[in-house]
DNA sequence: GTAGCGGTAAACAATG
DNA sequence: ACATTGTTTACCGCTA
């Protein structure tokens, strides 16, 4: 509001990542914010969309280029290669839809199967410069063998596809004013009408984020009879505030990270058709779209440093100048595991919930199976795994496969993240060791978590740095993601919300929990900052922990949910598959 | 400039 | 002897 509105623009020009979110909240207001996060889909869309048009052609040129060829082949090595790239192309139309799905469930492209003729010739070419292949993918056409036919079907599907998807991202001069659609929170939209202008609002009864009679936010499913209420609801309920803006950024993040991953297909289809002695055609078209999605050329450097984790010894052309390229490599990425947002819906009853659990909850796959550094500090990832299990305390070596289970990231450079576990555990009052039977569990006095946690905005320099630093700019986001869930920590961190019926998290204190557990709920965590921040904080000797007896006796006697299986100090890699949804089981 | 925070590295001790 | 666990210290970078 303050800004003028130059300002965002500009700012939304450069690269929003090199902002803190604060930053970013300062320059920006509300609305600026929102419709910068939309342009940025809008801009990656676009590009990425480029390449994957680009990507088709040269894959069916490529096709028929080999078949001429292969007429003096065996027909069967044809065949398997003319196999193999379709199913690279099947790979990738996959990936597509899935990154188009998830710009459609955020509501940034309003994507009807239907209306699959669009248009897409408005295309800025600067993102695209193919110059080269298109009108052979159209006029080479001529289906000759049916497995061809069935690879040039889809790609007009997805051509369609893409036509649909792009055709809202028409360039910058268009400037529709179809925004109708001021924003949730009923604030003018101020970048929107010049530029993304997002069309998902052109047909006047809908919302993208409202369909079937429910909100399709993320993580949200309330019914909602018709579209009033509905935009009442989006009001209310998602207004721009630390835990939408998080999830925004959640899926930009998770938007990100498929764009990776489809930079890693398309690598290794470059490298099959290098192998195949087909044209090693250059990387260039994915390094592009990669690098400008972020929105600067500065993040060179970064994924330079991103280097070191892919030594899985793919080809790596030049690895086109600073693509950065895979970052993730968990062993089992499938595409199935890429729509990591969907698996975690809920119902909205439980929005009181911990960011990181619902984070966590609608991001699970996603940090399963990407190679992101969760956006969360270690004292927090730890209280997490320790909470969410039914008694509330867990071994280390269960931390440990809790961190793994987790979060793919975690399933390297093990000696420097355990070494911060077991520093976080010992460091932070609030990760109480106790003896048991079985040897030492780590639990979590709430109260003392709470006392270490001003609901700054602070964020977390260091994770954001090292996130930058030791991956690719997929984490970027997260150091956002990690600033905003962080911040608004202190909603989370009620274990009457987490646990109403049980005493939870060793809290045998019951004095004074005025200010910490039920209190921070009200929906908005940033604004009120509770009254913790009790000097007391300095004096941190460990001597609590060497009081366990009588903690743990408080604590034992409420394995509160009757917990099925004792699984806590079982086989620890056995529990991954009965929750799916671990921060929500007490929901 | 400083304090506080979080991450990382490392040394060390205790334990199994 | 070794690995694991736990504690502690030091340092760095960042933000308020």
């Amino acid at each position: 509001m303050t800004k003028n509105k130059e300002v965002p623009v500009s700012v939304a020009m450069m690269s929003p990542q090199m902002l803190t979110p604060q930053q970013m909240q300062q320059i920006l207001s509300p609305p600026q914010l929102q419709a910068l996060l939309q342009q940025q889909q809008a801009l990656m869309l676009q590009q990425l969309q480029e390449y994957y048009k680009k990507q088709q052609e040269q894959l069916h040129l490529q096709l028929l280029t080999q078949q001429q060829a292969g007429k003096q082949q065996p027909k069967e090595a044809l065949g398997n290669k003319q196999l193999a790239f379709q199913q690279q192309l099947l790979q990738m139309q996959q990936l597509q839809q899935q990154h188009l799905l998830n710009l459609q469930r955020q509501g940034l492209v309003s994507l009807q199967p239907s209306q699959a003729s669009g248009p897409l010739q408005t295309l800025p070419q600067a993102a695209v410069c193919p110059t080269d292949l298109p009108q052979l993918w159209k006029g080479e056409g001529a289906p000759g063998q049916p497995a061809e036919d069935s690879v040039k079907q889809e790609g007009l599907d997805l051509t369609g596809t893409a036509t649909t998807a792009t055709s809202f991202a028409a360039p910058s001069k268009v400037s529709p004013p179809l925004s109708h659609h001021t924003l949730p929170n009923g604030q003018p939209t101020v970048l929107t009408s010049r530029r993304d202008s997002s069309s998902h609002e052109d047909t006047p009864g809908s919302h993208p984020l409202y369909g079937h009679g429910e909100c399709k936010w993320p993580g949200c499913e309330t019914l909602c009879e018709d579209l009033g209420q509905f935009i009442k609801h989006l009001n209310t309920e998602h207004a721009l505030d630390d835990r939408s803006t998080a999830q925004c950024r959640v899926q930009m993040q998770v938007v990100q990270q498929l764009e990776i991953q489809l930079s890693k297909e398309s690598e290794r289809l470059q490298a099959m058709m290098a192998h195949l002695h087909m044209r090693p055609s250059e990387p260039k078209p994915f390094s592009q779209p990669l690098n400008a999605v972020p929105g600067s050329s500065s993040f060179s450097k970064v994924t330079i440093s991103a280097a070191d984790s892919f030594p899985d010894g793919l080809v790596h052309p030049p690895t086109s100048a600073a693509a950065p390229v895979t970052p993730l490599r968990p062993p089992g990425l499938s595409s199935a595991s890429l729509h990591s947002g969907g698996p975690a819906r809920r119902r909205s009853s439980d929005k009181f919930c911990s960011p990181i659990s619902s984070e966590l909850a609608q991001n699970h796959e996603f940090y399963k199976n990407a190679d992101v550094r969760p956006p969360f500090t270690y004292a927090s990832l730890i209280r997490q795994a320790i909470l969410e299990t039914p008694d509330r305390q867990l071994t280390l070596n269960e931390i440990y496969n809790w961190f793994t289970r987790m979060f793919a990231y975690f399933r390297r450079n093990t000696a420097t993240w355990k070494n911060a576990v077991r520093h976080n555990l010992s460091l932070h009052k609030c990760f109480v060791r106790v003896e048991n039977v079985k040897g030492a569990v780590w639990t979590v006095d709430e109260r003392e978590y709470q006392k270490r946690r001003p609901p700054k905005m602070t964020g977390s320099p260091t994770l954001v740095k090292n996130m930058i630093s030791g991956l690719s700019y997929g984490a970027l986001n997260a150091s956002y993601q990690a600033a905003l869930a962080e911040s608004s920590f202190p909603l989370l961190n009620s274990p009457g919300v987490l646990n109403p019926g049980s005493a939870s998290s060793l809290l045998p204190l019951s004095h004074d929990d005025t200010g910490g557990p039920v209190e921070p709920l009200p929906s908005n965590g940033s604004s009120s900052p509770p009254p913790l921040s009790p000097p007391q904080y300095s004096s941190h000797q460990v001597q609590v922990k060497e009081e366990p007896t009588e903690v743990e006796e408080d604590r034992q006697p409420g394995p509160p949910l009757g917990p099925p299986n004792p699984s806590t100090v079982g086989p620890p890699e056995d529990r991954d598959l009965e929750e799916e949804l671990p921060g929500e089981e007490l929901s």
